[in-house]
DNA sequence: CGTCAAATTGAAAGTCGTCAATTATCGTGG
DNA sequence: CCACGATAATTGACGACTTTCAATTTGACG
């Protein structure tokens, strides 16, 4: 039916260099300097913790018992195929949280696209919250309505776009993401994994970023580095 | 860069057939009978409605007032692009929940696919739940981490798959939400709503179920009625 | 029985995936 | 400091799958 690419060659890094830094038991505000106004701090108790690029946060099946936020640095969290190939479910950069559940086991795994540093929040179901903390309750429901609205413009995008419109609408959304200080973009991520995101293979994503860089559209002055040169062209292309 | 088709004959039906039944101000519990162990009964204040085929529920920007579960028949809940596309975001059968947003405004519209029945519970976000009640605050979470679960095998589904694997997952997935008694599917939708759901055209949901049926794996008795003759196949295929 | 929308089928075109080769980049070691 | 090797990225050629355009068939309803 299709054939097996991608990411078979890539192996999943099972060896996670996970380094505990601290036991911080503090209010996150003054670690997160929150990126875009997420919900208020939440008073949580948190353990800060670096990982290694390319190392393991969490693999689908594990047991929940925690949830995360970014501190620095770029998450992926993904899924694996039986093929071998994986579809990425999304980035998280600072700020931003991931590994949010209702069951107990991780559905996806999460992986740190390069060095990071994050904030575990120890998280044993809603449940657990703590009966009276209404507080605690409602911020915590905001993160998971704001992993279903990503999810849900994810899928947009997945469903009815061509190359073209899901890599513009891809550096668009990066760009807006506070990673896109003075109109340029700084990708943490391989081609494999922008592939992986956004249901193509890494030729096309290659290819269509030339492409861009032909159209004067942006600028590639390295692989890892893009600069928005027509921005409008770009929001007119992803629509 | 694609040419509008679809559903740009698909006119927006604003005349909802919208009429109120009851105001009932009751435990959900009779009404639902609960499809499949959904979170337990939330004590909410409900509003049974029902509506005709093809009209709308919501629309996309409108103000938030309730969420809403389907007691009978199917709602789509959907966006649609400047160029007249539409993609829809899902397909709710009876017992599933729709229409829970953090938001102030719906992000998506609803819309009956089929005549149908749902009941609107009140809301106007989680901080209005009333703060003394940590019940109904877990049950909504648990519904918003339903949402989130399909949202993520949605986009699964539309990134890396074939369309035969698409439709052969469309299919187990409806035969496995009791939309299958004994091996067969009946469709509430059209080719269109299945196209726009699975990031496809008409035509090759169409040719991929002519070539299931070919093949054996599926009968087609009539359009709308899907028959699973091989499931195992099926599943195979769908990986 | 006629009309209209939905669904199916065919043929041609286009996009994207696949396979393969080349180039660029970066870290390591001589 | 440069050479080397490995990984990432780019590019080309070809083919497959899906879309597009068009015509036909089926089915529902008055």
């Amino acid at each position: 039916m299709h054939t097996a690419f991608a990411s078979a060659d890539i192996a999943r890094p099972r060896t996670g260099t996970l380094s505990t830094t601290a036991n911080a038991a503090v209010s996150i505000r003054p670690v997160t300097a929150d990126a875009r106004g997420e919900a208020a701090g939440t008073p949580l108790a948190g353990q800060v913790l670096t990982f290694a690029e390319g190392s393991e946060i969490y693999c689908e099946g594990d047991e929940v018992r925690s949830f995360y936020k970014v501190v620095s640095g770029t998450v992926r969290t993904c899924k694996f195929l039986s093929d071998g190939r994986r579809q990425i479910d999304g980035f998280h950069g600072e700020g931003e949280i991931f590994g949010l559940e209702s069951g107990s086991e991780h559905r996806l795994s999460a992986e740190a696209v390069s060095d990071c540093t994050v904030i575990a929040y120890r998280w044993r179901g809603f449940a657990a919250l703590g009966n009276g903390d209404g507080a605690a309750a409602q911020a915590v429901f905001q993160l998971a309505m704001q992993c279903l609205e990503r999810a849900q413009e994810h899928s947009l995008l997945l469903g009815r776009r061509s190359a073209a419109q899901k890599l513009a609408a891809f550096l668009i959304n990066l760009a807006g993401r506070g990673n896109g200080k003075g109109g340029s973009v700084d990708l943490a991520m391989t081609r494999q994994d922008i592939a992986d995101y956004l249901g193509l293979t890494i030729e096309t994503v290659s290819r269509t970023l030339s492409q861009f860089e032909r159209d004067r559209v942006i600028a590639l002055p390295s692989a890892r580095h893009v600069v928005l040169r027509n921005r409008a062209a770009l929001e007119a292309c992803a629509d």
